[in-house]
DNA sequence: TTAAACTTTCAATATATTTTGAAAGTTTAA
DNA sequence: TTAAACTTTCAAAATATATTGAAAGTTTAA
C-alpha cells in the first residue's frame, strides 16, 4: 500500500471508529489527520485535505480543543493559526475518558443516586425489581467511576504494568 | 418521588445513556423497561408503555435479542411471545463489551495491522509520523482487546476483586 | 484610521437515522 | 382447510444530526 493511500485509510478508519463511539465523523477525521501530520496545519490545509467547509472546520477544531485533543500554535511573524495534535496515545485515551466521564458518567451517577433513594413497599414486586436494578446499576457505575478516577491520576507505565500483571 | 415517576425517569436516563454510547434510544428504553419489570412483557405492553409503533417494537426486540440482552419466553397455553431481560449487571456489561468488541474492535484491529505494515522512507517525516501514530494506536487497541478478552472469561468477583486491589 | 487577513457565526440545506403503519407472512386451534 | 391471532417487513414519513457558505466579526500592520 502507498503511504498516500494508507493515510486516507487511516483517516477513514479513525472516522468510522469515532462515529461508533459518539464522536462525530468529521471531528475524528480532523483528529486523525493531525495525528499523522508531523507539522501543525492551518484551517485552510485541513479544509482542503478533507474537503470540508470553512465553518465545519472551524467548529470541529474548536470542539477538538474543547476535548483537549489538539492545540493552537502560533508561528512567529504569521497571522494564521496552526493546529497540532498530542500524539501520545496514553494522553489521548485519558483525555477522552476524562471528558466522557464529565459529560456522561457524572450526570448519570447523579440521576441514579436520586433513583436509588425512592422508597416503596418491599412486598411490591414492581418496587423490588425497580430497586434492585437501579441499585445494582448504581454500584456498577460507581465502580467504573472510581476506576476511571484512579486511571486518570495514574502514570502510563504504572497503569499498563499493573493491568498486565492481573490480565496475564 | 413516586415509583411511577421514578420508573419513567429511569427509562429516560437509560435511553439517554444508550444514545450517547451508540445504542439507539428506543433500544435502550425497551431494555430499561424490561430491567425493571418483574414479569416478562408482550410486544403489545411494550408498545403501549413506551408509545412506540409495532414495527419499531418488533425490530428493537430482535436487536436486543441479537445483543444477548433479552430473551423470549413462552407461556404454556399462550400464543403470544413474552420478553424478559437478564437483570444481572455483570452479565449486561459483559454482553455489551462482547458485542462491541466483535462489531467494532475486531475490524479496527484488522485495519490497523494492515496499516502498520505499510513501508516507507524512514527519513520522510510524513512517513515517520504516520508510522508512529498507527503503531502506537495499534498497541493500545491490542491491549484493550487483550484486557477485554480476559475480562470476558473472568468471573465477576474475581474481576472486581482484582481491579479493586490495583485501584485501591 | 483603514483595509487586508484571518476567524466565527448561524440560518438554510443536506444527510443520516429512526419510526411508522399498513400489508404480507406465519402459526395454530378448531 | 380456514380464519383468527400473532409476527415480520419495508417504503414512506418524521426526526435528528451534520454541513455549508456567505455575512459579520476581529485582529493586525502600515
Amino acid at each position: 500500500m502507498e503511504l498516500a493511500e494508507a493515510k486516507k485509510k487511516f483517516i477513514e478508519t479513525w472516522g468510522k471508529l469515532g462515529s461508533e463511539w459518539g464522536i462525530n465523523r468529521t471531528m475524528a477525521q480532523v483528529h486523525a489527520l493531525l495525528l499523522i501530520s508531523p507539522e501543525a496545519l492551518t484551517t485552510e490545509e485541513i479544509m482542503e485535505t478533507l474537503s470540508i467547509s470553512r465553518g465545519n472546520a472551524n467548529m470541529t477544531l474548536r470542539d477538538l480543543i474543547g476535548w483537549g485533543l489538539i492545540e493552537k500554535q502560533h508561528k512567529a511573524g504569521e497571522r494564521k493559526e496552526y493546529f497540532y495534535a498530542d500524539k501520545d496515545t496514553w494522553n489521548i485515551a485519558r483525555q477522552v475518558a476524562k471528558e466522557r466521564r464529565k459529560r456522561e458518567l457524572d450526570p448519570m451517577l447523579k440521576a441514579l443516586d436520586e433513583l436509588s433513594k425512592v422508597e416503596g413497599d418491599v412486598n411490591d414486586p414492581d418496587y423490588k425489581t425497580f430497586n434492585k436494578s437501579v441499585t445494582d446499576i448504581n454500584k456498577l457505575a460507581k465502580n467504573v467511576d472510581k476506576t476511571l478516577d484512579t486511571m486518570l491520576k495514574a502514570e502510563e507505565n504504572w497503569f499498563w504494568g499493573s493491568l498486565f500483571k492481573i490480565f496475564k
